[in-house]
DNA sequence: CCACAAAAGCTAATACCATTAGTTTTGAAA
DNA sequence: TTTCAAAACTAATGGTATTAGCTTTTGTGG
């Protein structure tokens, strides 16, 4: 069909991008001649599918950012059946797990600005689906803190969870102790304190 | 009584380095030639003062934690009187602030992982203050959470601080509403669930 | 007042990186 | 077999951190 069969596609690149900034640790640390010798091409040839390293980085927070809701949807279907507090907890562990199997992609997606007006409408799908995951996210909340304060409640849970993370992450609540306990039990308070308050 | 005196010393490097690259409001942005010459000297001379780059970031890490623990102790000095519930309130409401005004290099101090076995024994008396700030915050969650989860309750409570702030920073709780309540109200919510169990 | 030594700064060079311009390769279709 | 457009390549540009080696500065001791 076309001429010269393109050797690479951008979700090729993207997803080595995304494994090789994990493995390397780091997150600037991946030249994109790095990059294009692991995809057996040389560098140049990647601007033909991304403008800029920016933009390739971008996609790469995309890429965890999905992967992350997947997993929170995967949770969600394993508990089905049981009680709102028990699902937001189990949603919470994988949240965390997840920030501890990808910490340097996972601080790359939550640590990017990225430029608001930007792309111009690109809801792309993605988003509208992370949006729905989180209404779905925000009626469990709503079961324990009321609707009136459904949102509120979301966002502090994010907060906490999010937080947490990255503090264990960049190894900033060493003083020993048990941290998974400590992010649960931190976790079931939070929950809990909304649940009496009318 | 040293031939020619210098023309900065490490603390204006740090500075300096600390508000320009918060007035860029990128973390990166900052070539050490464009801080030279803001410091009236050529790039060169500054590597007398640090090894590198990747160190003047770090003492630009310490500067900011330093004062954001001078800021939590204020907040603390100006509510004295108060029950430990206001207390912690107060300090949450002033790390956030903390966290607005300085966002480059707040989110800058949080994200920067340090080499561990990097720097020695540099316990460097910062680290002995800020430790002995943290136990006087967990002084007061333990009035809250009871002394056996004290630690325990203090990490979610920075956890759900550093979360909520890094979220907003990063434009990721952009969905209306009012921000202040939701953080206030979060706040609120997970202390008062640690209340709650003895 | 003068010379000197060492601290501090400077110039020049190296190596690396993102990105661009222009050229070459490739393979399907005519 | 020739053509052509996509795709990749080579070569160059401009910017960066960092190093090596030289020059300037100035307090101090003669």
């Amino acid at each position: 069909m076309s001429p010269y069969p393109a050797q690479v596609t951008q979700e090729r690149i993207v997803e080595t991008a995304w494994r090789m900034i994990e493995e390397d640790g780091s997150m600037e640390n991946l030249p994109v001649s790095r990059l294009a010798k692991e995809l057996g091409v040389k560098a140049p040839s990647l601007y033909r599918y991304f403008a800029s390293k920016a933009e390739l980085l971008q996609a790469v927070n995309t890429y965890t950012l999905s992967l992350l809701f997947e997993e929170m949807n995967i949770v969600l279907e394993g508990h089905r059946q049981q009680a709102p507090l028990e699902q937001l907890i189990a949603v919470a562990k994988g949240f965390r797990q997840f920030g501890h199997q990808h910490p340097v992609v996972y601080t790359l997606a939550f640590t990017t600005i990225e430029p608001d007006a930007n792309n111009g409408g690109q809801d792309s799908a993605e988003k509208n689906q992370q949006f729905a995951d989180l209404l779905r996210l925000q009626a469990l909340v709503s079961e324990i803190s009321g609707g009136t304060h459904s949102l509120t409640a979301l966002r502090g849970l994010l907060a906490i969870m999010h937080g947490f993370v990255m503090l264990e992450i960049n190894q900033q609540l060493r003083r020993g102790g048990d941290l998974d306990e400590a992010y649960e039990k931190s976790v079931e308070a939070y929950l809990r304190g909304w649940q009496n308050s009318t």
